[in-house]
DNA sequence: TGTATACTTGAGTGATCACTCAAGAAAGCC
DNA sequence: GGCTTTCTTGAGTGATCACTCAAGTATACA
């Protein structure tokens, strides 16, 4: 009885992801949205509800994505290797909407505001730093870094010098390939 | 003949300055700096003839204040202690309006849209660079860093790291000064 | 093919956006 | 006190914001 919608659910999210990333929360309006998606707003209200309810399941693609390729990294070369790749596949991926993490971008913009997208954001750093956590402590247990070392210390500093380097890559004028060799280059001296 | 007005330019400039770091270009409306200012729409714009050049002027303040500071650190202490001293100094000021830097959220925001005020934010953090790298070389000048390292490289690192710092102390459930104390203490070691 | 059921359309909602401007108030000089 | 000049006021500008909804359309099953 019903008629089925005449898209791909995930490709739209995907494509919402890649505006929001871009442009942030408030640089990204409905008519851009409408126009990317090619949804008028009636469409868009009945497949989403809300521009928050987009933005939260876009973030949700983006923190996913993140972790499985992450994950991805670690199985192929074992994880001190995956950690210190990371931070240049970052930098060099091209495609990508913008050098900045999604997350740390949605968090600076919203923090003060108190916007639920804001903690939202913040759960999903949390979730990664526990993966980036998680590989630091199967590199010790592969003798590649020293057991004297707190695995949550080493991600939490890992993972803030990525937002670093990810912010740096967003300038213009600055080698961020470089940064990103030498945040690969810290992780033998421990 | 003519009437004075009744404000203190540069205060306003100030209070203006801490509005926009803490919410952001596109979070802060009009009506919003109406209150903080306590200026109707058209003082304001007699005054600052629009929301983009006050912004300017709050971001100039910001950078010139920033680099203030870490100059009276360095006279005071020396280049070495300064640079390590100023992320923990960043990290504990309560009084600021925002752990992140205004320059970075405003990179962050409107690098997307082009916007004049984001190449202006770019701007900022090379002459903040250009200041870390000159520390760097006095400290090197003075024995407490090898002079095999290039100052700008040691100067691009840190402002990634200490941008990094930022973004991580605006987070929840982050222990942002022992990140700063980490970042000190890697300077030892150079 | 008829009908029920969803999906699609797009003009329209009130709210808020940055900003304007004419009128009134206050200060400095004679 | 009168006059000039600037500052202050605040209602009002069109544009854009996220969002709604009634009407039209296409699909799947009978």
């Amino acid at each position: 009885m019903p008629r089925k919608p005449n898209y791909d659910r995930d490709e739209l999210i995907e494509r919402a992801r890649d505006l929001f990333w871009k442009r942030g929360w408030a640089g990204t309006s409905l008519k851009d949205l409408e126009a990317v998606l090619e949804m008028k707003p009636g469409s868009f209200y009945a497949a989403f509800g809300s521009k928050e309810a987009l933005f939260k399941l876009a973030m949700e693609k983006y923190a996913t994505d993140g972790r499985e390729r992450l994950k991805a990294l670690a199985q192929e070369h074992g994880p001190i290797k995956a950690l210190q790749r990371f931070p240049k596949m970052v930098v060099e991926n091209d495609t990508a909407p913008a050098k900045a993490c999604m997350l740390s971008k949605t968090l600076l913009e919203l923090h003060a505001h108190k916007h639920p997208l804001a903690h939202e954001a913040n759960l999903h750093l949390l979730k990664m730093e526990a993966h980036f956590a998680e590989l630091f402590q199967q590199a010790q247990s592969a003798g590649d870094i020293d057991v004297s070392h707190d695995p949550k210390v080493l991600a939490r500093r890992y993972q803030s010098d990525l937002l670093g380097l990810r912010v740096s890559a967003e300038r213009e004028g600055v080698d961020a390939k470089a940064i990103a060799a030498e945040i690969a280059n810290g992780l033998i001296r421990l």
